[in-house]
DNA sequence: GATGAATGAGATTTCATTCAT
DNA sequence: TATGAATGAAATCTCATTCAT
């Protein structure tokens, strides 16, 4: 196992494990044992459980940041980037469900730091210009962006939370449709 | 001190110190302090810390559902009352702070019971039912109920958050009152 | 198991295993079975390690600073009173080498915090002004107070030392005289 | 790195190590750190800790026992030879301070071995010898011996210990003079 | 020889829960 | 009913030592 790889099974045992667990019914001595490593060994990359956990949180969100911006071009019209950047993190977030409850519960935890926030605001970035351009060429509400920002965020994760939870009603391509043509209603200037 | 006097203490303090530490860093051994009581007190009460969690949920869970309903009228139209219980239950979640905070830790936590779930059916129901009555006039959108509520009720969450968290961007009455249009232009039909 | 019994035997038997295993090869699992409680007992009456191992550090010196002034009277002649206070400290170390050796370990040990030296103080501080009655009576070489008080006492700690080694070597009755007359020829104005 | 000086550079950061951190605070990462090897390396030259502390105890005592005797000479005086010795050890002490520090940790603990009293014994085996030729002489107290080494070395131990104590009580050459007066006046025939 | 990643036993400490008073 | 001292399993983390490179 090469060294990158012992780091990353960490990591991918801290994640699966808190989906599973939460943060504190995942002991050290299970993620160890999950990543295939002796409890030691996590001390190599990691400072404490906190670190762990904090820099999965990074990479999560680097990973969705990426996700985010796939096909993305700033040549379509503001309706189809918003419908891609709906559609695109609808999906990353439901075809890895583990980086998803990670997130929601990390971002719900009264341990999320300032390190945490200024993450999440790296990752999104892009889609807070994008809000701008929309206001900017009249064709989104000239809402607050950070409001702006929140409001089809919290659209998506409802979503996603909905499909993801275990009460047998996945959302279909159709709903999916639906759900992003109410978010963009919501924000577009009628 | 009463006997619901002291039951109601511990579930405060759970609740409070829940919002402070997590659910993880919350002792049994704090929650009695905070609470004036022995820590052998608590488990006359409840049976174990998981129950004094799950209690607590369906307490608040009443009270959210109150909140939700108040001052409802059926004589209303659909988008007044709309309206209303947007705003009813932002302005519950932002006067109860430590209410909200613990009901996003729990809802995003894995301890959430298949009961939670009823719990939390039990005190939206009124809300499925406008929502079904508003579809069935031809007011709303013929979307998936479950699905309209949890876009709604997401949607809502998202602005409490962003008012709640501590990046001093507080919403204004006018943000309010945008956020809530947003939602509606999002449901309603055109 | 009386409640200040269980804080005596967690002291008591810190000290003990501290003189058999030092302060590193003393853990807290051997002390809780050694005293007889339970590990996490002890932390009802301590906060940590730390905290144990100072507080039996303060208590010991007060049972020093106690054996020290026996039967001593403002009455006696300065030398007498040498002797007394010579023979008093030296029979306590010897009759107490569990406390005489973790003392011993702590004095000498980079843990030795402020607070200690000045339990160390309040202990020896008849002798010093005892030291400095000498002086002003002409009686007692004008040395600097608490380089007297360094040297008189590290010839008794060498003496006890010598007598509690295990080398064979036990100090018989008139080598205790011989030392003392040696510690009071050294200090004593000719 | 020659092969000599990474033992050396060994027993050097193990010594300094142990000085501010004691035994136990000492781990052997941090020796290898400080020494600028790895840590696996250590063990190309010890078998383990213990056999590091235990020959950094043997080569301190063997610069000891060469400090003790420098300038010595045969044709002195009893009352000079002595006087050197006080201060030859006394300077050896407070211009090495680690070393003094080291020596007064392990002489203390309980790992003491047997070895390490011979080590002792070796070194300071010429003022054995000088003391009994004093006695032979007439000018030195019939003493048993091995008590008299015991009262002159802890006699100077606690003025170097005095002299590198953080109390601001440096000890001046005139007081080095009145201790090594002292000591004499307790050991020499009246 | 030299490295330093890896190990895993064991250290300190926490904490949900019990039970004699 | 109420207490809070006591429990001991389990958590996080450390560290002397090994071994493949």
């Amino acid at each position: 196992m090469a060294v990158e790889d012992k780091r990353g099974a960490v990591l991918q045992a801290m994640m699966e494990l808190i989906t599973e667990h939460g943060f504190h019914g995942t002991a050290m001595s299970m993620v160890a044992k999950r990543a295939g490593v002796a409890a030691g060994t996590i001390y190599h990359y990691f400072e404490s459980k906190e670190e762990v956990i904090n820099q999965l949180y990074g990479e999560v969100m680097q990973r969705v940041g990426l996700a985010l911006v796939q096909e993305d071009s700033n040549k379509g019209s503001i309706k189809d980037r918003f419908f891609r950047y709906y559609t695109n993190i609808y999906h990353y977030y439901i075809q890895h469900p583990d980086e998803f409850r990670f997130l929601e519960q990390y971002t719900n935890s009264p341990y999320t730091s300032q390190l945490a926030r200024e993450e999440n605001g790296k990752a999104f970035e892009p889609v807070l210009l994008f809000l701008q351009q929309g206001i900017e060429l009249g064709v989104l509400r000239p809402l607050e962006l950070r409001m702006m920002m929140a409001l089809v965020h919290g659209h998506v994760i409802s979503l996603a939370k909905l499909h993801l939870s275990d009460n047998n009603l996945p959302v279909t391509q159709e709903q999916l449709e639906q759900a992003a043509q109410s978010c963009w209603d919501g924000v577009r200037i009628n």
